[in-house]
DNA sequence: TATAAAACCTCTAGTGACTAGAGGTTCAAG
DNA sequence: CTTGAACCTCTAGTCACTAGAGGTTTTATA
């Protein structure tokens, strides 16, 4: 199995080094084995998980929901139906940030439209901005 | 013109109170007057700025971005063209991002729907979520 | 007009998810 | 054996708030 300094983790799974130690740190990684001269060195099993967290990371899970997710794993008995839900539910929150992006688009599309027909001067972008947010 | 207290505009704009203080004292909102005993007073300008910020905030825009427009508000009388390349570029940024985020709904989708054909038992979903980071 | 309760004030500290820097130690190549 | 890269711990900073303590002002009612 291979061995892996705290560097070659880095490198390997594109996460900085003091997000490495700051997921051990607050337990999403195992705690690493350390050398003579104490410093960290990593497996596959760390590896394998840390590609796991930086997965789900860029899906823009928290790692409070990431920490669920992994006590998922190791406990497989309803693990299926709770992690659908935790995905679900993400899902949906990622659907409605989309839908609110494709809003706000529209409107900066409007003004910037109507500034380059030679009347920038009349640039409504405050305006359309300033009335109170159309969800919730 | 109206004059409200700390308490009503939270209530109009759907602010917390703590957030509205914090946004003066960061200079995104104006000063506002005081009481007698030192309780803030606001006006219309207020609301309407704060109305702004709430709006552009709910639209993922860091309060960096929105000091920028602010700026470009007051800025736009006098250099339009510059404006416009602002607001323009600001488009581009919610373009990006928009697109991102359907990447990222799209593989959410793919995660959620592995179990949806009433088998959950044989759920992926943790497995899919080990493999490296698909994107960047 | 007195009082009580609601609303306000400032200040400090905490949140999440990192990131940066200081100052010191260990490792590996030549 | 030396030197420089890589590592260590610790503290503090980032963003955009949020919570709480402890005290003051405003306002509604008796």
């Amino acid at each position: 199995m291979a061995i892996y300094s705290i560097g070659q983790l880095a490198k390997i799974t594109s996460c900085k080094i003091p997000t490495i130690r700051y997921y051990e740190e607050i337990d999403i990684l195992p705690v690493a084995e350390r050398s003579e001269g104490n410093q960290r060195r990593y497996n596959d099993v760390h590896l394998q998980r840390l590609n796991f967290v930086r997965h789900c990371r860029a899906l823009g899970f928290s790692l409070e929901e990431i920490r669920q997710l992994i006590h998922l794993q190791t406990c497989q008995q309803h693990a299926p139906y709770e992690a659908h839900e935790i995905a679900n539910k993400h899902l949906q929150d990622v659907l409605q940030k989309i839908t609110q992006l494709q809003l706000l688009a529209a409107e900066l599309l409007e003004v910037v439209h109507c500034c380059s027909e030679g009347e920038r001067h009349k640039c409504q972008i405050l305006n359309v901005l300033n009335k109170p947010c159309a969800n919730k």
